[in-house]
RNA sequence: AGGGGUGUAGUUCAGUUGGUAGAACGCCUGGUUUUGAUCCAGGAAGUCGUGGGUUCGAGUCCUACCACCCCUGCCA
C-alpha cells in the first residue's frame, strides 16, 4: 500500500488496537473512513485517512470507504468521485466502497424495531418545539406530548412517514431515552426526518432520512467494524453511539474512539469556509495551489508521500493543537530533495554579457540531475556568450558576506565557468541593466582550473537557449496565524493579498521546456516547482512554485 | 442539575506495572559542499497547569483548584 520507511510511532490509539489484538478481543482490526460527500477533502481529512487505513494495514486488517451519505441536500456525486480520487491518490486501497445509503432498508427495520420496544416514538412536534423542550446546557428537556404513543400508532405512522403520507417537518422519528440526561445528546435525539428530495444513490425511494447518531454506529456494526475513528466533537455522542447498539438486534459493537484534529496555522480547515473561498473567488477553486484541500496540495507540488510523512510526524493525540506550516514544508523539502531533479531557473533575469566568450558560439555543458545521486543521470546545459542571471545575484554595493557577484568580483556560474565582473551598463534611471564578466576558460567543471576556491556560485541560463516560462510564486493564504481567533473580525478580512506573486519573464533551461503536467524539478538555489496542469506543450510553460529553499541567508537579514 | 475532554522543551508528540524526564521539528555552534540547499557533529532548551496528600521515591496514584476546548441542528 504504502512502503514509509520509518519505523510506527506509538500513539493511544494504536495502544488500544495492539492491547486488543494481544488479548483476543479481536483477531482481525477493520477500520473505516467516512467521509460525507458534501465537500473536497483537505489535509486535515488526510489525517483521519492515515490513521484509519494506516492501523489496518500495520496489523494486516482491512478499511472501508463509506460515504456518509444520509443528508441528500447537501451530498452528490461529484463530491464522491472526487473524495475517491483523492483517498486514492493519497496511496491508500479501500477494501469494500460502500455507502450508508445502502442501509437504509436495514437502518429502517432497527428503527421499526425500536419502536416495537417501545424505545423510540414518533414525535409531532415542530422543530422549534422540539428545540425548546430541548431544555439547556443547565436545566433538564422535558417530554414530548406524543412520548407516551401506543406502540402500535407509532408503527403505523413511521410507517406513513416513510411511504410520503407526510410533509417535510411533520413528524420525526425520536430514541425514547432520558430528557433528563445531563449529556444533551441522550435528550431522545431525533434519528429520522422527513425529506422529500431525490437522494443522489437512492432516488425517490425513500422520504425518510436517518440522521448521522442513527446510521453511523449501526453502518459500523453492519461492516464488522472493530474500532471506528472519529473527532473529538464526537465524544458527547458515544453514550449514544453505545445506546444504539445496546437497543437493536447486532452482535456486532465496535468502540468509538475520539482523536483531535490535525490544524494548520495560516489557512482555515473548515469545509464550509473553503466552499466560500472558492465561491466567493477568493481562490481560483477547490484545487488552487493555496488551499488545504488534497486536490490544492496536490496542484501545489505536494505529493502523497510527504503527507503522509507529515502525519506520521504529528503524531495521534487527544490535545487540541495547531501544528505550524513549516512542518508540512518541511515534509515536501525532504520528499523533494530526495527526489527532484535539479535545473537552473532565472526568475527575476538580468543579463550579463562574457566579453571574452567567442561571439557566435555555443557548447553543451554536461550536470547532474542530483548532485548526491548519479544514478539519476545527468542533462546538457548549454551556454553561450549572453546569459542571464538573478537580479539578486549582483550588487553594486553589497553589504558584508555577499557571496555572489559585485563589480570587480568573481564567482562560480554552477556546472560551468569562474567569471569575473569588468563593468557594468546602467539606464537613464541609474539601474543596473547589464552586467559585463570575462570567463576564466580554464575553469569548466571538471576541469582541473576550476579547483580554485570561490566563495560564491551562481545559477544561470543562457540567453540564447533559455525558454520562457510563467512562474506562480504562492505564499500563505492568510497573513496571520489564526484567521479565526479574533471573535469580531471576519476570517476574510485576513486574507493575504500577496498570495499569488505571477512571474512572466523567468527563463529556464531548455530540459524544463518539456516538462509535462505534474513534473517537478528543484531550481537550484531557488526552491521546488513543479509543471501546473494548465500548462500546454506550445505557449509558455507554467510551473507553481511548491516551496522555496530553506534560506539561511535570508533568515541572517531579517 | 450541567455534561464531556485536554494541560510534559519554542512547536508537535512519546513516557510501559510509581524508580535520575525523551524524540522529532525548530533554534544556536562548528564541519563538509561547485545549490547561502543537502549532509555530518555538537549544544541550549522543561518547577511535567497549580496547591496539597500517599510513598523511601510521583509526569505516573489520591485530592482541591486554575486555564482552555466541545455540547442546547429535523448537519455530519
Amino acid at each position: 500500500m504504502n512502503n514509509d520507511s520509518t519505523p510506527p510511532v506509538s500513539h493511544f490509539i494504536r495502544n488500544i488496537v495492539v492491547r486488543d489484538l494481544e488479548s483476543g478481543k479481536h483477531d482481525k482490526i477493520v477500520t473505516r473512513f467516512p467521509p460525507e460527500p458534501n465537500g473536497h477533502l483537505h489535509i486535515g481529512h488526510a489525517k483521519s485517512i492515515c490513521l484509519n487505513f494506516g492501523i489496518a494495514a500495520e496489523f494486516g486488517g482491512t478499511t472501508n470507504l463509506r460515504f456518509d451519505d444520509t443528508n441528500p441536500l447537501k451530498e452528490s456525486e461529484d463530491f464522491a468521485q472526487a473524495i475517491m480520487n483523492d483517498v486514492r491518490w493519497l496511496g491508500f486501497k479501500w477494501s469494500e466502497l460502500r455507502h450508508a445509503s445502502d442501509y437504509f432498508q436495514q437502518l429502517y427495520d432497527h428503527a421499526v424495531y425500536l419502536v416495537r420496544n417501545g424505545r423510540a416514538y414518533v414525535d409531532s412536534q415542530d422543530a422549534e418545539q422540539i428545540r425548546t423542550s430541548r431544555g439547556t446546557l443547565k436545566e433538564p428537556g422535558t417530554d414530548s406530548p406524543f412520548r407516551d404513543r401506543s406502540v402500535e400508532e407509532n408503527l403505523v405512522l413511521f410507517e406513513k412517514m416513510k411511504i410520503g403520507k407526510f410533509a417535510d417537518g411533520e413528524h420525526v422519528l425520536r430514541a425514547r431515552i432520558d430528557m433528563a440526561s445531563p449529556n444533551i445528546n441522550l435528550r431522545d435525539p431525533v434519528i429520522y426526518r422527513i425529506r422529500k428530495v431525490p437522494h443522489h444513490r437512492t432516488g425517490d425511494s425513500w422520504n425518510i432520512y436517518p440522521m448521522y447518531d442513527w446510521a453511523h454506529g449501526i453502518s459500523d456494526a453492519i461492516e464488522g467494524v472493530t474500532h471506528s475513528l472519529c473527532t473529538l466533537e464526537f465524544e458527547d455522542h458515544r453514550p449514544l453511539y453505545d445506546w444504539f447498539l445496546e437497543n437493536i438486534q447486532t452482535a456486532c459493537h465496535p468502540q468509538q474512539i475520539e482523536f483531535a484534529r490535525g490544524n494548520l496555522d495560516f489557512t482555515v480547515m473548515s469545509k464550509r469556509k473553503l466552499r466560500q473561498l472558492v465561491e466567493e473567488g477568493h481562490v481560483a477553486g477547490w484545487d488552487d495551489p493555496r488551499m488545504p484541500t488534497i486536490a490544492g496540495l496536490r496542484r501545489r507540488g505536494y505529493t502523497a508521500r510527504a503527507i503522509r510523512a507529515f502525519w506520521k510526524q504529528a503524531g495521534v493525540a487527544k490535545s487540541e493543537s495547531i501544528i505550524p506550516m513549516g512542518v508540512l514544508e518541511n515534509a515536501i523539502r525532504n520528499d523533494m530533495n530526495e527526489n527532484a531533479p535539479r535545473v537552473m531557473a532565472v526568475l527575476d533575469p538580468i543579463k550579463v554579457v562574457l566579453d571574452n566568450y567567442p561571439e557566435g558560439e555555443s557548447e553543451w555543458l554536461q550536470a547532474p540531475s542530483h548532485p548526491q545521486k548519479p544514478e539519476m543521470g545527468e542533462r546538457s546545459v548549454p551556454l553561450s556568450r549572453e546569459i542571464w542571471i538573478e537580479r539578486g545575484d549582483f550588487m553594486e554595493d553589497p553589504p558584508r558576506k555577499f557571496f555572489r557577484l559585485r563589480p570587480g568580483g568573481e564567482v562560480r556560474l554552477r556546472n560551468a565557468f569562474i567569471i569575473k565582473c569588468t563593468d557594468i551598463r546602467k539606464n537613464a534611471a541609474g539601474e543596473v541593466v547589464e552586467v559585463h564578466c570575462e570567463y576564466d576558460p580554464q575553469s569548466r567543471s571538471g576541469l582541473p582550473g576550476a579547483a580554485r576556491k570561490i566563495k560564491g556560485t551562481i545559477h544561470w541560463v543562457s540567453a540564447e537557449h533559455g525558454v520562457g516560462a510563467e512562474i506562480r510564486l504562492y505564499d500563505r493564504l492568510f497573513n496571520v496565524a489564526t484567521p479565526l481567533a479574533d471573535k469580531d473580525r471576519d476570517y476574510r478580512e485576513f486574507l493575504n493579498p500577496d498570495s499569488l506573486h505571477t512571474l512572466t519573464s523567468a527563463v529556464v533551461e531548455p530540459a524544463v521546456a518539456q516538462g509535462k503536467p505534474g513534473d517537478f524539478y528543484q531550481f537550484e538555489r531557488v526552491g521546488y516547482f513543479c509543471v501546473d496542469q494548465e500548462s500546454k506543450a506550445t505557449g509558455l510553460p507554467i510551473l507553481n512554485r511548491t516551496v522555496s529553499l530553506r534560506d539561511s541567508w535570508a533568515k541572517l537579514n531579517r
